[in-house]
DNA sequence: ATAGGATAGGAGAACGTTATACTACCTTCT
DNA sequence: AGAAGGTAGTATAACGTTCTCCTATCCTAT
């Protein structure tokens, strides 16, 4: 019932072990005839590798480890499904966490995927990773961040440009004659929601609108919370004619009190939503978004985390930031 | 700049490898002071157990792999969220791989995983993992079998009563007066598309309704099949009043021709949809849907997994296929 | 003839743990 | 006094690879 060793096809074939080793692994001699030996050995008792004792042997693990704060919520799907495809087309495998950001959480898992001896990690970092990250870091473990980046991290980043995504969407609602404007804001901390929050006050301001601290509900990226804030929104004595809502799972909970109360999508108050789902254009009136290049990302990621590991350590380029731009998709919903 | 290793910890504490081993591994006798020493000659150091030489001397990893067809698409994220979490409860971590439903890839990972040795595997198999999957279940590799079960493969399954499901949605829409009911079928060959079909045919059958195969549109559980199946169907000489669609993202490409012919949700065209996306409830009118218990079911499966692996291989029970309920949740669409 | 080199194979030392076997000492009870 | 047993610690053999040394042929060129 135990696996077979390279130990059970040397025997078999009657050679070395080291013998065995060396025509499945395919360096140095070995004669045609031994070759044949070997092989049919290794298929005779169905030798399988034991990844994990060559692991030990030549230390690396081709496994990553992604940590992200919930593979069931807004971008993630798919982010996370470019990084592996791009991570198997490498010959890596993907080990996934889920940090509900949750600091201590996340601290536990960059620590499990270190011990596991992970080759390096794809992280969306909240600002409590700081330090663990650094740390991380300076032991040489290669690290990529993404969609979200850390103030003095120098290590490769991939993000979208959120403010301009942001300024552009509510830019536009001025421009359909919007001054009212409420933001459905992030959790704070999190660049993403800093910077789409930078980008609503920015073209507030290049518009010569004051911004009234009453319209910013900071909702947390969480649904529940966002249909809180939109009730509490409307029921204010002047409520807004126009909703900016910084990603989509909170889009989810606005969308829902909106409709609780009969409000009409574009007619009584226009909407965008930062992250374009697919159901998005099935609303009616279909929602105008902020689209990011979500597939892009993941893979532009995977890919700068398997240079770093191609590399050789000591000549690793410098860190790069690269920011994707967003696109504004401008449906019935403004 | 290499990690530090158990034999670090033991010259900086002056005692042997084995000792150090002891302590941290708090087995076995030691005084109070060496106990002292080498927790502080650990903490010195900034030692980190190496994960991967652990195992390969225990002979477990603490690994699951989890063999799906796409992260990105329908219910797979919150499934394998549940799982995650689930997993982390009991010291697992989830190595997370999409198929596709392309049976060589799928394959592939099984290789790949295997060889990896994970402790067990959860997996959502089509029908031509059955030789593969056998083969492995007979290593001796805890396996579970999520959303779809293999006929004849006697590991412990987690599923949805899909027939039931499918049965009572079309039911309903047969109790609604409708007689011309089309199916938008999902991939033949797996057990959730055979039994959700199996079950609209019986619900036709019951109430005396005669299936009309052109009725009965297979559209692989891809979204742009499922637009273009709808097109058809809509250009039949005799187009439906009610349409059955076999998951949520065949229902994405439906609802999109739907809207784009300015087809009526509920009023020109009854729809009903296998799976319940946060989204159903927002569409205009809302999408009536039969809802599956995903955490659930993803929880289950790793719960059914972790009980193999606890179990000393021997004194394993008789597999066990638990089959969870859906519920109806009837909207406006139909 | 023989040095040099290509070819074929074996032995054994890592990699970093865990776990057992073993020595040595100290109590304590008969 | 001596057996029994509890405590403290070291040494070492695995786990299954990889890979570097070796030794031993055999061929070819000087």
């Amino acid at each position: 019932m135990n696996k077979p060793t390279l130990r059970d096809v040397a025997s078999e074939a009657g050679v070395s072990i080291g013998m065995a080793g060396r025509v499945l692994g395919s360096y140095g001699y070995y004669s045609q005839e031994t070759k044949f030996k070997v092989l049919e050995a290794a298929r005779k008792v169905d030798y399988r590798p034991n990844t994990i004792a060559r692991a030990l042997k030549v230390r690396h693990t081709k496994v990553i480890g992604v940590v992200i704060s919930d593979i069931a919520n807004t971008f993630f799907p798919t982010l996370v499904r470019a990084i592996e495809d791009s991570a198997h087309k490498s010959g890596y495998h993907v080990m996934l966490c889920n940090t509900d950001e949750d600091p201590l959480k996340a601290r536990e898992y960059l620590n499990a995927l270190y011990e596991r001896n992970v080759d390096g990690m794809i992280i969306s970092p909240s600002r409590e990773l700081q330090a663990p990250l650094r740390k991380l870091a300076a032991a040489g473990l290669p690290l990529v961040l993404v969609d979200r980046f850390l103030e003095g991290l120098k290590v490769p980043t991939v993000t979208v440009d959120n403010k301009d995504g942001s300024y552009r969407a509510v830019s536009h609602l001025v421009g359909k004659g919007h001054r009212r404007i409420a933001c459905l804001a992030g959790l704070a901390g999190i660049s993403t929601s800093d910077e789409r929050l930078a980008g609503y006050l920015q073209a507030l301001e290049d518009n010569g609108i004051s911004v009234d601290e009453e319209m910013i509900e900071p909702a947390d990226f969480r649904r529940d919370k966002a249909a809180e804030a939109v009730a509490k929104l409307l029921d204010h004595k002047t409520p807004p004619t126009a909703l900016f809502v910084c990603n989509e799972t909170m889009a989810l909970g606005a969308l829902r009190v909106l409709r609780e109360r009969g409000i009409r999508l574009g007619a009584d108050l226009a909407v965008i939503s930062f992250g374009d789902p697919e159901w998005a254009s099935l609303m009616q009136p279909a929602l105008s978004t902020v689209r990011q290049p979500t597939y892009a990302i993941g893979t532009l990621a995977c890919e700068q985390l398997i240079a770093l590991l191609t590399k050789p350590e000591r000549s690793r380029p410098e860190a790069e930031h690269v920011v994707l731009k967003t696109e504004l998709v401008v449906r019935q919903s403004c």
